[in-house]
DNA sequence: TTGTAGGCGTTATCAC
DNA sequence: GTGATAACGCCTACAA
C-alpha cells in the first residue's frame, strides 16, 4: 500500500536505518547515498508515517482544541488565532465541540488524551477547576480560555470582564443615563457574573440604583437578546440605555427595539461586548468593548507551546478590553 | 508514565493479549478475569493509546478538514455540521486553514496524509481537479464542498449557485427593478462566476440590459462589499437594486448606502446570498438566498463516512437555495 | 480460555 | 558511514 521506509531501503539496497537517517537529514550519512535515497523517496511518493514516528518519539505534534461551538463568531475568531500559532509551531489542531455540556467536554478531553495530543486548549470551559484531579492523571498540559467554571485554574487566559463592563457602563453614565439595564447571558457563567458585577460596581460608584427588573438574561446570541429586550421594553418605566453581555445579544436587542418602533440611540442607547467584525457594520454601528480575540487565541496557543517547550510561563494572563464608541450610544 | 496494556497484564497476572481481549470486550475470555482486568484498568486510569492501535489497524478514525478560514460565518456553520456527523461517527476532526492559498492547501492535505487521516474534507478548494493526480497517490478519499477551482471533481457537494442567483434577481425584476447591479466576490472563484452567470441569465431572460459598470467585485466580506458599493454609488446613473455575492458583502453594501444618506429599500434594494444567522437581524432584515449550511456540512461528512464504510455514494450532490424575502428589497 | 510471537513504521542505540 | 537490533503500544494469528 503506502510506501514505507523499508520499501525505500530495499530499492536503494541499504538498511532501513540508513534511510531513516538520510530522510531526517542526519549528517552521519554519505552524501551520495543520501541523495540517492531522497531521490527514490521522491519518485515513490514516500510520505513519512507520523503514527509510527509518534509511537517511538512519544510526541504527536497535535494539540486538541475544545470549544462550545465553532458556529459562534467570537469563538471562531479566537480559534483562528489559535490555529495560526499552533500551525506555525509545527503542530496540528484537533477541533471538537462540547456543546457547552460539561460531561461532553470531559469526554472530548479524554478522547484527546487517548489520541495522545501534546496539549489541550479549552475555550469557555464548563469544567474548569474540576480538571485539577484529572490533570495529574492525564499528564497533559491544559490551557483554559475564558474559563466559565468558578475557581482558579493553573494555566489560563481571560479578559478582565469586570473592568470592561465598567468601561461600557461608565460611558453610558457619562452620557447622562441613569436608568441602565443589563442584558445578560445564561445564568451561571463566570463571564456573565463578572460583567454583571462590573455593571453593578459602575452604577454603585455613581450612586445610581439598580432595580432588579433592569437585569435580564439572554443566551449570548441574537434570539435570546431579542427576547430579553422584549421583556425590558414591557416595563412600565423603560431603561434609557442597555449594556449587553455581548455583541450578538446586542444585535437581538436592536431588532427588538426597532420592532417596538423605537430608535437607537435617540430613545435607547445600546452597548455590547466583544467588538465582532460585524459590530461596526450594524445600523447604527455598535458601541462595544473590544476583546483582542485573535490575539487571545494566539497568546493561549503560545502559552501552550511554551509549556510544551518546557519554558516557564505566566500561569495566568488577563487581557484588558477597550471601549469602542460608535453610534449606538448617545446622550440621554 | 502512562499505563499500558502490559502494566495491567503484570498487575493482573495475565498476558497482555488477554488484557487486550478483555478490554476490547472479546467474548473469548473468562468473565471473571475480564471483570478483574477491567477493574484494574479503571483503578490505574488506563486509557488506550490510539497511536499504537492505529499502527496495527491502519485506521486513525480521524478526518482532516481544510477551510480557507474558520473566522467566516458561512464556513463556521458548515464546519459545525461536519463536526457533528464526524464526531457522532466516532471520528475526530483535524482542522486547518488554507488562507485561500492553493500551495498551502496542498501542504495541509499532505500533512493530513502524513498523519494518515482516514478521509479529507475541503471547503472552497482552490485546487479542485488538480487533486486528481495526487489522489491515486494519496489513496485517501476526499470530498469537496463548494469547489472553487474550475472542472469536475470526483466527490463533491455544492449549492446550485446559478439557480439561486436567478431566484434573487428574478425577485428584484418582479419588484419592477430594471437597473440591477451585481456586487461580486474576488475574480476567479467558481461560485462568483456562477452567481454572476445566474444574474446575467435572469436579466437576459427578462430582456434587461446589463451594462458592465453594474458589475463590481468585492471580497466576500463586509469591507470589500462596502468599497464595491461605494463604486456603484459613484455612478451617474445609480442602480435601483443590488444583488450581492453573499450576506457579508451585503452587510458592507448596506453600510455604504447608509453613509451615502440613502435608504434601503426605498432608494436601493439589496439582496444577499447565504442567509447567515445575522441576516434576519440586520436593519432592514436582509432578503437573501438561503443555503442549508449545517445540512451541507452534514451531508458532506456523511458522504465521506459512507465512502470510508465502503458504501456506494452519489458522487456529486447539488443542493438548492431558497429565496427568503425580508425587508431589504422593495418595489422600485 | 490463555499465552507466545510477530509485526505495524518509525527512531535510537549499539556495534562494526 | 552503515547495519543489526530493540523498542514504542497495540492487535491478532497460532499454539497450547
Amino acid at each position: 500500500m503506502a510506501v514505507s521506509i523499508k520499501d525505500i531501503a530495499r530499492l536503494a539496497g541499504v538498511s532501513h536505518s540508513t534511510v531513516s537517517r538520510a530522510l531526517s537529514c542526519n549528517e552521519l550519512v554519505n552524501h551520495e547515498t543520501a541523495a540517492r535515497i531522497r531521490q527514490i523517496a521522491r519518485e515513490t511518493g514516500y510520505r513519512p508515517n507520523s503514527i509510527g514516528r509518534s509511537l517511538v518519539t512519544k510526541k504527536t505534534f497535535a494539540i486538541g482544541v475544545v470549544v462550545t461551538t465553532v458556529a459562534d463568531p467570537f469563538i471562531a475568531e479566537v480559534v483562528s488565532g489559535i490555529e495560526e500559532v499552533v500551525h506555525d509551531g509545527g503542530y496540528a489542531v484537533f477541533l471538537a465541540n462540547s456543546n457547552a455540556n460539561p460531561e461532553r467536554e470531559i469526554k472530548v478531553v479524554q478522547s484527546f488524551h487517548e489520541r495522545r495530543v501534546d496539549g489541550i486548549l479549552v475555550m469557555a470551559s464548563r469544567v474548569g477547576a474540576l480538571y485539577l484531579p484529572l490533570l495529574s492523571e492525564l499528564n497533559v498540559p491544559i490551557v483554559l480560555i475564558d474559563n466559565q467554571y468558578p475557581g482558579e485554574f493553573v494555566h489560563s487566559i481571560c479578559i478582565d470582564d469586570r473592568t470592561g463592563a465598567r468601561l461600557a457602563v461608565n460611558h453610558l453614565i457619562q452620557l447622562g443615563h441613569r436608568r441602565i439595564a443589563y442584558l445578560g447571558d445564561q445564568f451561571g457563567l463566570e463571564s456573565d457574573k463578572n460583567r454583571l458585577g462590573g455593571y453593578r460596581e459602575a452604577l454603585e460608584a455613581a450612586g445610581i440604583a439598580c432595580p432588579p427588573e433592569l437585569v435580564v438574561n439572554g443566551d449570548g446570541k441574537a434570539p435570546g437578546g431579542r427576547v430579553a429586550m422584549d421583556r425590558l421594553l414591557a416595563l412600565r418605566d423603560l431603561p434609557t440605555a442597555v449594556f449587553c453581555y455581548n455583541d450578538m445579544s446586542a444585535v437581538g436587542a436592536l431588532r427588538s427595539i426597532y420592532d417596538a418602533g423605537l430608535r437607537v440611540p435617540q430613545d435607547i442607547s445600546v452597548a455590547g461586548f466583544d467588538d465582532l467584525p460585524i459590530a461596526s457594520y450594524l445600523q447604527p454601528a455598535l458601541t462595544t468593548v473590544r476583546q483582542p480575540k485573535i490575539e487571545m487565541g494566539r497568546q493561549a496557543a503560545q502559552m501552550l507551546l511554551d509549556l510544551l517547550a518546557g519554558e516557564r510561563v505566566e500561569s495566568k494572563i488577563e487581557v484588558q478590553g477597550e471601549l469602542i464608541i460608535r453610534a449606538s450610544t448617545g446622550p440621554r
